[in-house]
DNA sequence: CCTACCGATCGGTAGG
DNA sequence: CCTACCGATCGGTAGG
């Protein structure tokens, strides 16, 4: 608290003048973050696009909003855990339709044979996980291009690294 | 220091008969760690054979740390930047040269065709980053087939999710 | 919005 | 290996 109120230009006794308490941050950087997951898979979910048109679309959201909110989006990934006993098990639940409905459009593909026949579960995590290094200060020190980093990451979970020759995305 | 210690069955202040510091304990474990990395790419390294299989054996490596010490692995990757001056920035050149070397097979499997032309430097973080999400006890509750995972993983970072009429690895 | 201060907790030491 | 205790730091309150 002391470092965030140093970081606006006041004493940590004025920052609870606008705030409750830490926690209360939190909980503001953990739901606002979640709800426009929550929106997103919702339209996603309600289209009558092909699994592989609607997979892209959550690929996309999880890129624009780890780029552009990587730092909301890594406190929300990493604390949520600090949540206490009723908003944390709020979020979870907020998680887990989240993460059913993602699996709802793998296992769409896979029936359809647009996808391959993957656990839905290892898939979904494995899909999340590989978007995540964006989120970590560590790397922002190399300078990436930000469409060449999401061409190549849709290029990787669509198609992998080896080269094919049909391939439709390389 | 307290949690540890009555997860051995003593008082805190014992545990300074064993170890130094509390830092001493994440040094061990950054280090040792690291050190498997190190050994394994070497001989990678210098091994004859074709980029495909050098990658493979990178990610069989990494999946046999993130799965069998995952709890090991978790504090090395969380908790290197809490290292004190010249061990931190050991612990970071012994990650840099881990990840250039890794880039080199990289390099040397787009050079003879094995591999899409990706940026080495974005197809690393999203390789390895793929693989984190085995370290979150938040996913301990499914439980998955230790084979499952590993065949999965192989198959996605190879050859992405989507059916290819002709990949090898479906 | 600040000064002054609280109780709890933390890594660690002294001394046996 | 324990008791007793330290200085620093943390989230937060009182009172102006």
């Amino acid at each position: 608290m002391r470092d965030l109120a140093s970081a606006v230009g006041m004493e940590a006794a004025s920052l609870y003048n606008h705030i409750k308490s830490k926690e209360e941050i939190l909980f503001e950087i953990c739901f606002s973050i979640a709800d426009v997951y929550t929106k997103n898979i919702l339209s996603v979910h309600q289209s009558n696009d092909v699994p592989t048109k609607k997979l892209e679309q959550l690929i996309t959201l999880h890129l624009q909003i780890n780029s552009n909110s990587s730092s909301l989006a890594s406190v929300m990934n990493d604390e949520w855990r600090h949540l206490s006993s009723p908003d944390r098990k709020k979020f979870l639940d907020l998680r887990h339709d989240y993460e059913n409905k993602f699996i709802e459009v793998l296992n769409e593909g896979i029936k359809k044979g647009e996808f391959k026949k993957l656990n839905p579960r290892i898939a979904l995590f494995t899909i999340l996980s590989s978007m995540r290094w964006l989120l970590h200060w560590y790397y922002a020190n190399w300078e990436f291009d930000d469409r060449e980093i999401k061409k190549d990451l849709k290029n990787m979970i669509f198609d992998g690294i080896l080269v094919h020759n049909n391939s439709v995305h390389v």
